[in-house]
DNA sequence: TTGTAGGCGTTATCAG
DNA sequence: CTGATAACGCCTACAA
């Protein structure tokens, strides 16, 4: 059904069903109602083809995400994103992508001012450096520049949307795994290992998961729980995680509540004459985690697909700016259980 | 970039540069190389809308699944392609389903008879009940009528592409997610559950990754294995399946190989005071067990979205017969691993 | 308040 | 062999 046929039906022409349409006014109310009536009969759906092709906007969507070297937790999110707009690109959807240093706060603000000068349609924002994020989250609010959040979250804000995780179920999840890889009793450790100085809000979540699923097990009685701190490139980490992965007591299972744990798995592997009944669980499927995994080092890695997360992202302007759709304000991505087992058919997994 | 400006870039008419776009002939050799080489250089990439606009086709694709009743595995793939058309309506895909009973030939040809009189221009097949479709498959092939099949793959068949899952891994995993609940010994008793006369090769290779993962792992001399096959609806399938779960010697794990686990579950609820240390993994977030997944007597549910597999086959038709772009001949989908813990963000899970 | 005409980029047809 | 042109459905400016 085109506008045409309705303007017959309706007995009047084009141009009047259009501005019912597009509620520009200027008609009378009673040809108003009866067009209405018709394009609710018809169920009319305008042909988004002549849309497209008359409108012939093009959006400029710019993401701002840490950078990253290959292999790193970053590359994913990022490739997600650029998956999505060789997809989008023939609906006018363009992309940009700006990378920051997660410890540079100055490198975050010259790419914030990149961005803005870019005048974006929509922004895509990883908000790693909280405090700076949400300064930039007002600043788009004031310049009704829509945007959304992925990874984590911040409350309050007027995101179009947010995708990322459920970081607390995460850490309930990893528990389970290790109380049933460990048959629920020994000395677990959990090292927190991070890469920047930045308050890791998902970090802390899936810990607090992780406790909370022990505290409420009814074996809590016969588990340990130390907590250890790495934090990368300091003097001496190396140390420190080797010391953090010693077993101390009877440490049977580590739980490292981020993409890190190849890191410890290492470890392992260099002791494996002592450690090698240690369990460990921990989280993201990059390249060095999943080496581990093959070689059974890791028993499960959490996922919790990042290129999804990216593609979702970019997508959710397209519904938003390209269809007029509504996309959900809130979007958690399942948490994927990976062992050796079903680890090949996660790899390809971008929508 | 447009056919216009390449046109005035050749020094030719527009219509030229249309007849060397599309391979038309009855252009000098000469002047389709300029085109040509301009075409390359400035990377053309026609405009989608105006395409489609003009070439207006609309895509009649029809989808011969089994029938369900609410709460079936069946009614999942359906759900995925119905929820594709809704996506993909807009750009001229249009959807029949037609429904066949799994147990009767002649309701699967009857359906054929109707699917054939829609003139399709895509069929999506469920190749349940396997000799009949295998005949359907020949029957398009020399209609040259492209076909998707989805759940379980026709070999050697010309099929545009195969969407499902490894059911061999899928077992493997079973037996890994079992082995470690069980702590690696015992007695441990395969289920088969069946709803239909046809043979399952589904089944059978997930019983066979099942017993090659036991096989191959070095705690083999620790477990038992036990085979039961119940048929749904026969004379005394309950006093059946009562036998199959009651533990002998010690039974500490059941395995079914099918979305019919909810009927063990069911057993075992009703017996919780003897039964409720044997662990119980089973295939498919269908209602039913995803309720005894809640009250832990099912420990593991594996998964292999099926909406999405509903979904990627109408989407594998937009991709081939609108957009034009190639699609991959066969896609496995991830064996997802559902446990109490992660089970929430499973459900809206379709791209 | 309403109607009309031109144009978006592509395809396909028809006349040269 | 090549160029000109109508049409697809929608939007917008402008005329009535």
């Amino acid at each position: 059904m085109t506008i045409k046929e309705i303007a017959k039906l309706a007995n009047v022409s084009l141009g009047t069903v259009d501005r019912v349409i597009h509620k520009r006014g200027k008609v009378s109310k009673k040809t108003e109602e009866k067009i209405l009536a018709i394009i609710e009969k018809v169920n009319y759906q305008p042909n988004i083809y002549a849309r497209g092709l008359v409108l012939n906007k093009s959006y400029t969507i710019v993401a701002l995400v840490p950078s990253f070297i290959e292999g790193e937790y970053w590359e994913m999110p990022s490739k997600g994103i650029k998956m999505a707009e060789k997809n989008l690109s023939q609906f006018g959807v363009n992309l940009n992508i700006l990378y920051f240093d997660q410890n540079s706060v100055p490198s975050f603000n010259e790419k914030v001012d990149e961005l803005l000068k870019l005048k974006p349609d929509g922004v895509i924002l990883a908000p790693v450096i909280n405090f700076e994020a949400v300064k930039l989250t007002k600043k788009l609010e004031s310049g009704k520049i829509p945007f959304s959040l992925i990874d984590s979250n911040i409350p309050n804000s007027k995101a179009l949307s947010f995708i990322g995780q459920d970081a607390f179920q995460s850490g309930k999840l990893a528990a389970k795994l290790l109380c049933s890889e460990i048959n629920s009793q020994g000395t677990i450790s959990i090292i927190s290992i991070k890469n920047n100085e930045n308050h890791n809000k998902t970090l802390q979540q899936r810990i607090e998961g992780f406790k909370d699923y022990i505290y409420n097990s009814n074996f809590i009685a016969n588990i340990t729980l130390i907590e250890n701190n790495i934090h990368l490139g300091t003097a001496n980490w190396e140390e420190n995680l080797m010391q953090a992965c010693t077993p101390t007591n009877n440490t049977v299972g580590i739980f490292v509540p981020s993409s890190m744990i190849h890191h410890v798995a290492k470890c392992i592997e260099a002791n494996f004459d002592t450690m090698s009944n240690i369990k460990l669980v921990g989280n993201d499927l990059i390249a060095n985690n999943v080496k581990y995994l093959k070689k059974g080092v890791i028993n499960y890695l959490i996922g919790q697909r990042p290129e999804n997360q990216g593609y979702l992202a970019l997508e959710s302007f397209y519904k938003h700016l390209v269809l007029g759709k509504s996309v959900p304000q809130k979007k958690y991505l399942p948490l994927d259980i990976i062992t050796q087992e079903n680890l090949m058919y996660y790899n390809d997994d971008v929508v």
